[in-house]
DNA sequence: TGAAATGAGGTTAGCGCTAACGTCGTTGTG
DNA sequence: CACAACGACGTTAGCGCTAACCTCATTTCA
């Protein structure tokens, strides 16, 4: 709390323009009494109302101006009901596209007018899932951004629809819940399409986690670029989105894998896993196998070799799921999905040498 | 704004314990008349203040649950004075050392009951930065965390100072602010005493930019340790944290660089570079020239070869500071800085091989 | 036994803003 | 020239909380 004794309110509201040194916070009726006012011009000034002359409002932004006024946010949120802030609920993770959601979404609320507040769960599970949109809600958001794409948070989502807005931005969830994603399922055609076009014998997989819908979602999509092409899909391996998972996949895989054969790996990290295990097993990418990541990180292009990957325009969803939520914020009933196509990228990884 | 009319304020009051399916916001009094108090006892309950027999309080508690109430924070801090939000200021980047530490901060803060409100910015000039500090201000925050080491933001640190409690998490500043920061110049003689250790001749360094006090830092480091052993320091290299820079640097030493020598870079994303132009430069790694990167990233230990690096305790960062900013905002006086300690994690990368 | 002290609550007055309505001159119109 | 319409504000009443005071029964102690 302020230590300073309340026991004057008299004397705290005398105008005194050198507040502002003092951090003291300046509030509306200042500013209409410097200007010659009432502090509801000074309001429609602010909210840009119609019905104030000019050469008012220009002393009114004058005042404000001398004052350094800034709006009390509590106070506006009170009268209005509304807040103006949107939460987004995100996994703690410094992965390259939730981070880069994350600013995209900060980015396009920012230019609606909204600030953002976050609230980060470690773990994907329900019930720390729930206790984050608890959070959010107490803090009396209008709307909620998840970036946490996991099948397992649909449950949890549904018990504060009412409360706000809410959108997914990742990937579509189970459940009637807007969402905006990158065409997961598209990439994974793109690049296993891609490598069987570089004459791959069989694309292998390694996913991510059974719980993520990314993961589910390549899976999907590789599986049907490769019936597609009339082969038959080899066994599935698993990781955790880490360079570990890969690297280990990779070493399982340099037993299973014969020469002309492709990977196709659900994200840029575990890829880079690979190369180091098939780097060690001498196995030489990409003369011996072909090999596509997914996200394309900055960092893809200077893996040994370059990697292939799928981009995806973080910026795009971001946007677009400030979008979609606006729209449920104001009262409309936003489409159900909006999704990115994704981007293949083809570096030396995947493209087979001449002779 | 919600569009229903509000000219039956009485019966909008009316309680209805199915209020929360519909969305509406349960408010104090409506909890009160349903556990049969005033509304100040509700609050004294929600606040834990003392003089509220156990049996109420349990009524309270009841009521609160049943009417799934939660208080409005727009009021609350309009009352209190108070918002309860810590802002964060944070450059726009998926980089590892920033987003890592937006986390610990957003843990820490929770913890201690405050929620976190973030902007970002894209560049760290002055200007930029002092927009972002008014946006946070606006909000009302009561203290701010700044995620973007650069010696140009000090000058617009000072232009918020009263407004509110503030400290840097990530590298000391120029000026009064408390901050908060790995030791950076330690790291960094540990790195450069490490690759004299193993033998080398002469350690260059790969810079950050000129303006990120971190690349300062770490040069002062190189230099110190150098020093220490009396060896003279070559010529400096910059770039710009990027695997590309990192790449280009590489190209440049392949020219200049004598087998035995070895490279401290200053991050891991520009060491990835170097890897990748030594590599084409048929320059061996560790065999012919050792390396150590900075910020020991996850995918450190999977490059070719897994890269010797400087790994910094984020999550210490985030706690500290957020300690920090609390004494400040509780009306102490915070110690000006606090330092964790850097450490060196050894990889193939910077150990001569035998023979 | 009476006065003071101590719970355990209730009442009231804002916090700083906006919505809704009220007021007062000025302008247009028949 | 009377009256409506309108522009440009001012007044008032909350928004949902908490701080500060108030009340009233009980207990405590001289």
């Amino acid at each position: 709390m302020p230590s300073q004794s309340n026991n004057n309110v008299a004397a705290k509201r005398e105008l005194r323009v050198d507040r502002r040194e003092v951090g003291a916070r300046v509030s509306m009726v200042d500013v209409a009494r410097l200007a010659g006012v009432s502090h509801m011009t000074v309001s429609r000034v602010i909210n840009n109302h119609a019905a104030v002359r000019e050469e008012t409002r220009r002393r009114v932004l004058a005042a404000i101006d001398r004052l350094g006024y800034q709006r009390n946010t509590a106070a506006r949120a009170l009268a209005t009901r509304r807040s103006g802030i949107i939460g987004v609920l995100t996994i703690e993770t410094a992965l390259y596209g939730p981070a880069s959601t994350l600013y995209a979404v900060e980015n396009a609320a920012r230019q609606e007018g909204f600030a953002i507040t976050i609230t980060s769960i470690k773990t994907v599970d329900p019930a720390t899932a729930k206790e984050g949109l608890r959070l959010l809600t107490a803090q009396g958001v209008e709307g909620i951004v998840v970036i946490a794409p996991s099948s397992q948070i649909g449950e949890a989502l549904s018990s504060i629809r009412g409360r706000a807005a809410i959108v997914t931005a990742g990937d579509a969830l189970a459940g009637d819940v807007p969402a905006v994603y990158v065409d997961q399922a598209g990439g994974a055609r793109l690049a296993t399409t891609h490598l069987l076009e570089q004459g791959a014998a069989t694309v292998w997989h390694v996913a991510g986690p059974r719980d993520w819908l990314h993961a589910q979602a390549r899976i999907r999509g590789w599986r049907a670029a490769l019936k597609a092409a009339g082969r038959r899909p080899p066994p599935l391996l698993y990781g955790d989105w880490t360079p570990a998972s890969g690297y280990h996949a990779g070493l399982t895989l340099s037993e299973k894998i014969t020469e002309g054969d492709a990977v196709f790996v659900a994200n840029d990290q575990m890829a880079l896993g690979m190369l180091r295990a098939f780097h060690e097993r001498r196995i030489r990418v990409p003369r011996d196998v072909l090999v596509v990541g997914f996200d394309d990180v900055p960092e893809a292009a200077y893996f040994t070799p370059p990697l292939s990957s799928i981009r995806q325009d973080f910026a795009a969803v971001g946007r677009n799921a400030i979008q979609l939520l606006l729209e449920e914020i104001n009262g409309g009933h936003p489409q159900r999905a909006s999704v990115v196509p994704a981007e293949l990228v083809v570096r030396r990884s995947s493209v087979r040498p001449k002779g």
